[in-house]
DNA sequence: CGAGTTTGACCTGCGC
DNA sequence: GCGCAGGTCAAACTCG
């Protein structure tokens, strides 16, 4: 069956030279499929269409309007790009990409920095929690410190990008297996929001789960980082949705 | 027993 | 500084 997507990209991800588009416009728009390739070329992130196990035969996709996918060859597909609440970091050399974790951003100078950012970059090891005292160096990892020596002081951010689909099915099969670590209730909200994490070790990439308040028949998936690995789909799934056309030019 | 989820506590940023 | 909101941790728990 098919989704409906309409995705948000953060302006960062729109400069991407592999993008083949530019673009910043503060509301949803329609881009064709060629782009919806693109995005899911270079980022390595998951397309939807095939999965949600759920056999549930929506209706209402059908005439979500003019971004179903109709066409069997085009899924048409909107993007929304805009006001990510991720400050604008977007630069990052390449180099440093892995050494840098997100949101174990910038230590306060009396290296109190806590909770996250100690496991984060504990990396291998995560044995050791408890002792967080003041000294820097312990534990803190190698992330942390050239981080400090760097002298990044602000946070900084995987790429992350998110798109509405319409389903019943909050998590949609993208082919990476994820680990729930949180959730939230989200104010003026029903419903709740999800936070996971890819399970393969020493991938970073998250993602966040919720359904749109205004209209709750809309999933909201956004994805921040990237993988740097293969999804590691064990069970191969049977049904190869008509929308899976597109599968196939990924992965 | 291991892998994944639940869930309240805890952390951090932000606005007042 | 306080309180709120969002994000994460981690102990307890569930399920196979």
């Amino acid at each position: 069956m098919s989704f409906s997507h309409q995705v948000m990209l953060n302006q960062s991800l729109f400069e991407d030279p592999h993008m083949g588009f530019q673009a910043p416009h503060p509301n949803w728009a329609l881009f064709s499929s060629l782009h919806y390739h693109h995005l899911h070329q270079s980022l390595r992130v998951p397309l939807l269409g095939s999965s949600s196990a759920g056999s549930d035969n929506n209706n209402n996709l059908s005439n979500s309007s003019s971004l179903a996918s109709k066409d069997t060859d085009h899924v048409s597909t909107s993007f929304k790009l805009g006001e990510f609440e991720a400050p604008s970091v977007l630069h990052r050399s390449p180099t440093a990409s892995h050494d840098i974790w997100p949101w174990g951003e910038a230590m306060t100078d009396h290296g109190s920095c806590m909770g996250s950012n100690k496991r984060i970059s504990g990396g291998g090891s995560g044995a050791d929690y408890h002792h967080h005292h003041h000294h820097h160096n312990h534990h803190l990892g190698i992330a942390a410190m050239k981080m400090k020596k760097a002298k990044v002081r602000r946070k900084i951010r995987e790429p992350r990008f998110c798109f509405k689909t319409m389903s019943d099915v909050d998590v949609l099969d993208d082919g990476y297996k994820w680990r729930k670590y949180g959730q939230k209730v989200v104010k003026n909200t029903q419903h709740p929001r999800s936070y996971y994490r890819c399970t393969q070790d020493s991938c970073r990439v998250k993602k966040r789960v919720e359904r749109l308040a205004e209209d709750p028949r809309m999933v909201i998936t956004t994805y921040e980082g990237r993988h740097a690995h293969s999804p590691s789909n064990d069970q191969d799934n049977s049904d190869s949705a008509p929308s899976s056309t597109l599968n196939n030019f990924f992965w």
